[in-house]
DNA sequence: GTAACTTGTAATGTGATATATTACAAGTAT
DNA sequence: ATACTTGTAATATATCACATTACAAGTTAC
């Protein structure tokens, strides 16, 4: 299994907001056009970063802004905003191993430990990249290309 | 998304086949009823297994066996084993974002490599962990719970 | 204040996928 | 030969991510 597009839709979204913000009225519908998904699940998106306090939108007023500078938003951030893997784990266990084996008794209680240790991993690399780091490098992409 | 329920089901029957190989008949059967798991699955996992040289299984022939010690499996040849993951990548990128936006045109090339470098961290965390470590907690779990 | 926009969200459809289940072929062992 | 195994195809079921429609509710500009 994956990590839902709903993560990269956020990065993206954020990349957006912030190089745009002088230039045009970011809305719904124009981020909708830039990463070509559904408007509806850009406003989803949107509501949970806003819940996450990483941007500002508000109901009827168009102009989606960030509460934030890009460089201190991170993967992390916007990984917790989005996803629900928090609440179950990153992996899912057999749910009806036997009571009456012994292996069967013990392995969730053995195992969780060291399947967290992995999925700390994955996190504590996330806390380590920030929005700012691929907005960096699309903007010089950018250039390379106008060039 | 989780990772998928076949990789602690794998890591299960491995530890199985390791903790009763002196004292039963380790079938597909055997194992479906300690994972608590379909037997069918049971057997896909044990292919999967078995083609990355993990155990030995004999249509027919009854008698699942390791083809290496436990303290030389890790999580990671598990992983690598059973889950597709390998192929798409932990993140899954939105697929279609506007060629016509500069932000668009980029994200992808500009983000790839700060996935890669998330799921690296993780699959290296994974190769540091051997089935033998869960299995010896398993067995000082067994213990204690015997006294 | 009303017209033309926004965001928020519920409800539903659709496709992909993980697991369960049935059924049976094919191999092994006693 | 019988009674077990494993291998696997085919199908069912449930879950879930994303798309879509529809509309309520808020904002802004005129």
């Amino acid at each position: 299994m994956q990590i839902t597009s709903r993560f990269t839709i956020a990065v993206h979204v954020i990349a957006c907001i912030d190089y745009f913000k002088d230039d045009y009225k970011v809305t719904s519908g124009f981020l909708a056009k830039s990463t070509g998904v559904n408007p509806v699940i850009i406003r989803g998106v949107l509501s949970q970063l806003k819940e996450a306090g990483i941007v500002n939108v508000r109901q009827g007023a168009s102009g989606i802004a960030l509460a934030k500078p890009l460089g201190e938003i991170s993967f992390y951030d916007i990984y917790e905003a989005v996803d629900s893997v928090k609440d179950d784990g990153l992996f899912r266990f057999h749910e009806n191993p036997s009571e009456e084996c012994p292996v069967g008794r013990n392995i969730h209680a053995a195992a969780d430990s060291r399947l967290m240790q992995v999925q700390r991993a994955m996190e504590d690399e996330m806390k380590r990249i920030r929005v700012s780091d691929v907005a960096d490098d699309i903007r010089s992409r950018i250039q390379a290309q106008e060039a």
